[in-house]
DNA sequence: TAAGATTTGTTCGTATGTATC
DNA sequence: GGATACATACGAACAAATCTT
């Protein structure tokens, strides 16, 4: 539906209508990842704009992953499946702004979590259950330097964050990793957990030891309470950094 | 950090290089939301880029919230706070290609409500309580007819948001909010909802009054065993819904 | 391997709309 | 109202990527 062409900029901006249209446009005709979007030259003379608009548009939902483009013969647009690297950037964007204690996403992993390992239990393969096994060889022995301490951590968050991409609830899981996701951010760039602690590391790793038991044996109920004591724990070993927040935008 | 200047589309768009180091540039500098960022005439020699690549650089952080531009004298590209609005259409985005239940979302719901509600009790003012009252005068009587029965509906999501948006814990606020925003929608969009069924609704509202009532007395353990209840109820009741999943992109 | 075709990527010059003073 | 400063939009030409022959 292209509007009276007129130069200059009109209150609501051309790219921002054009990007609009092509989204209700998709849903409309209820496009799927991979489908073919007009091109350029073709967008051009539908709306009556310039190159420069439609390209200005295309960029707009680019940056939201809606869509990607393709040069060459048989490229052009394309509509984009919204990656969850993406979605989670997009979502850190907006948390950069806001105070986000540790605390804070200790509490949500905590009503979290152990709802996810009730859930999962008994619905794992055995090569599921081997490649969780396969992320704890990482901290099979104590840490003894504060740079071991911190590689373990993101290990042992990457043990979340793949029990997480199980789910079969994609709304859980997106959240569960999410939060992994901003924590291996914090370990790795504001270098955090700088003390190595054996008893917290035997506890640790002892509680995934049983989490994947009671996963392969269909024990939901053990699973939560694992779960929980496990984030009981993690939590309080995060006691002390509760005042670090989220202060950078993350990669996508 | 300019490059060189050079014609043609190197392999990662020039657009987007800008806008990663603007990003950059906002984080090493500490920007704020409404902090003044180069011009494009800057930024054009800055960047040694042409006008319509620095815009269409401005657009990949519009369409992230990051960046806002104005026209007109003192007008220019401002450091943006990201809202919340936002957020929520750009996560959004990413469960339109997933596959999401009312029961999955359900599931999150139940995890995470009474959590809330438990570390809200005897935090809120007389005036924050008041306007959960006020916001329940829309369903003091049985819905009749079907649409009423979603009128009711929406106002009653409205008490949980409203809700969300009074928790310190922006992590868990923000997840709530998310939720009740796309319950609304499929209400409103998807008309959901549509036997009227008083049994339901007087046991719905019992609940959200007994809930202020414990808010108001700080007893956390009777307000988390509310908000559970009510969840549960709730979710039985659009168990025969569940097939139902999002179909269709927020407005931002 | 090489040439050509196709489609997006980028530039530059120019003109217009908008908000402030 | 007029001047000014800024983003917004247009159009034509050229560069680069990539597929086909």
């Amino acid at each position: 539906m292209p509007d009276r062409p007129k130069l200059g900029g009109p209150r609501r901006s051309r790219p921002q209508t054009v990007a609009d249209a092509i989204k209700e446009w998709v849903v409309e005709k209820g496009l799927e990842p991979g489908d073919r979007l007009p091109g350029e030259a073709e967008l051009i003379d539908q709306f009556g704009m310039s190159k420069g608009t439609i390209r200005e548009a295309m960029r707009l939902l680019q940056a939201q992953g809606l869509v990607v483009t393709k040069t060459g013969p048989g490229g052009g647009s394309f509509v984009g499946k919204v990656s969850r690297d993406r979605a989670h950037a997009l979502l850190a964007n907006y948390f950069y702004f806001q105070n986000i204690s540790i605390n804070d996403i200790y509490q949500v992993r905590i009503a979290l979590e152990p709802e996810m390992a009730a859930a999962l239990a008994g619905k794992l393969s055995a090569e599921q259950l081997a490649s969780l096994s396969a992320i704890m060889k990482a901290y099979e022995t104590p840490a003894e330097t504060a740079e071991e301490e911190r590689a373990q951590h993101v290990a042992s968050l990457a043990f979340h964050a793949h029990l997480a991409e199980f789910a079969d609830n994609a709304l859980l899981g997106f959240f569960i990793d999410f939060m992994a996701q901003i924590l291996t951010d914090l370990t790795v760039f504001r270098r955090l957990y700088s003390q190595p602690n054996h008893e917290l590391w035997r506890k640790g790793r002892d509680h995934q030891i049983n989490l994947i038991q009671a996963l392969k044996d269909g024990d939901s109920t053990r699973a939560w309470a694992i779960m929980r004591e496990h984030m009981e724990t993690a939590r309080s070993l995060m006691e002390d950094q509760e005042a670090v927040v989220m202060k950078r935008f993350m990669a996508e």
